[in-house]
DNA sequence: GGACTGACAGATTTCAATATCTGTCAGTCC
DNA sequence: GGACTGACAGATATTGAAATCTGTCAGTCC
């Protein structure tokens, strides 16, 4: 048995009830339940449950940072840095529909309930592609006179591929081309050597 | 009062009733009691409800169809014609969110019930959008060697402006920002002098 | 005879009572 | 004295009985 209880003990108990219960059922009562303490020791750390809520899924999402990170290997183009990065990042969402729908729905909902966590989200993952582009604008490979608002270009030109008010798209047998199509039409529109506006003929 | 109850006079009742109600309390009785009739009646035009609720979701849709239709005026360039399609459908279904909430979240119920409308709407708007790439590829100023699929990436990029799970984010004051953005990034990457790929130094 | 009604069976929804949960805090226990 | 408990008030969720709705169809009415 734990000397004390800490912060760390509950959140991974939350998880667990959220994994077994699923968002609408857990309560703090069933977490307290399964450290074997009284509800009210669990608000000692956290002030309500919308918090501790909170902090589970934070922790999760920063899990998905950490596995995002950079990816800058020798000898590969931005282009493909940026489109395996993108891959990457379908794919471990896709990959976590369909392998444990229960959690996925859980954290979907969880993120939805706050807009503090999913800013930070978002700007965790929009940072990554910032750098990504900030590195093809290096290399002359990509132009732009606004690194910070192209990466956020890319992010919701890509939304359907991340975002999981989507994810039932996710299982088409077709999703696949749609990604290329999509990554191919946006990463050529980085490319350096774009015309001027409205002259485009050959 | 009516000689003979037609199909045409329940979708209009049936419009008036979802606007009163909303989509979970309006009943086919509801419908029939407008019209002062039995409700047995409506089901002599309707098999079910949910094809009556779909015969006025495909009628509210073809108005939107109706009104996006081509735009190829004299004298501009096919990505002025593709951007300015573009912002109108947004136009559109932003107004719509804002100026009529209830009236939008209904449609966004109804069409999330039916996939088979949904593809219909689907199939319209893409279509218009072939159309306008088609164009582009003809005067050189655009080139891709699959038009309907070039058509459905500009769609799949251009989701967050035009589907009704994001219609929260339309009130964004920076909104118009991100939509220029990504039609930009998405335009620039139609044009036709494209690099091979993987090679884009300067 | 064809448009319409109204009663019906089974499915769904509503509503109010009952139970549970959230968040607090005075008090217990090392 | 600080970690923890457990009883409490108000808010929220559950439940099951009653009401309503969907879809059918035999029968009425012009």
């Amino acid at each position: 048995m734990a000397e004390t209880l800490t912060a760390e003990a509950i959140l991974a108990a939350t998880e667990e009830v959220l994994r077994r219960y699923g968002p609408a059922k857990a309560t703090v009562v069933d977490v307290a339940k399964a450290l074997g303490v009284s509800h009210g020791s669990v608000y000692r750390h956290f002030p309500t449950k919308a918090a501790l809520r909170e902090a589970v899924t934070r922790r999760w999402l920063d899990d998905i940072h950490a596995h995002m990170a950079p990816a800058f290997d020798q000898g590969r183009t931005t282009a493909e840095v940026l489109r395996d990065w993108l891959q990457r990042l379908f794919d471990r969402k896709r990959r976590s529909h369909s392998e444990d729908l229960e959690l996925f729905t859980t954290f979907k909902v969880l993120v939805a309930e706050s807009s503090v966590v999913s800013a930070y989200h978002l700007e965790c993952l929009v940072g990554q592609l910032t750098s990504i582009i900030a590195a093809g604008v290096e290399t002359h490979e990509f132009v732009t006179d606004d690194v910070e608002s192209t990466a956020q270009a890319v992010w919701d030109a890509t939304l359907m591929f991340h975002h999981p008010a989507h994810a039932q798209e996710w299982g088409n047998p077709h999703v696949q081309e749609q990604f290329d199509a999509v990554v191919s039409l946006v990463v050529d529109g980085l490319r350096y050597n774009r015309v001027p506006s409205g002259t485009g003929d050959a």
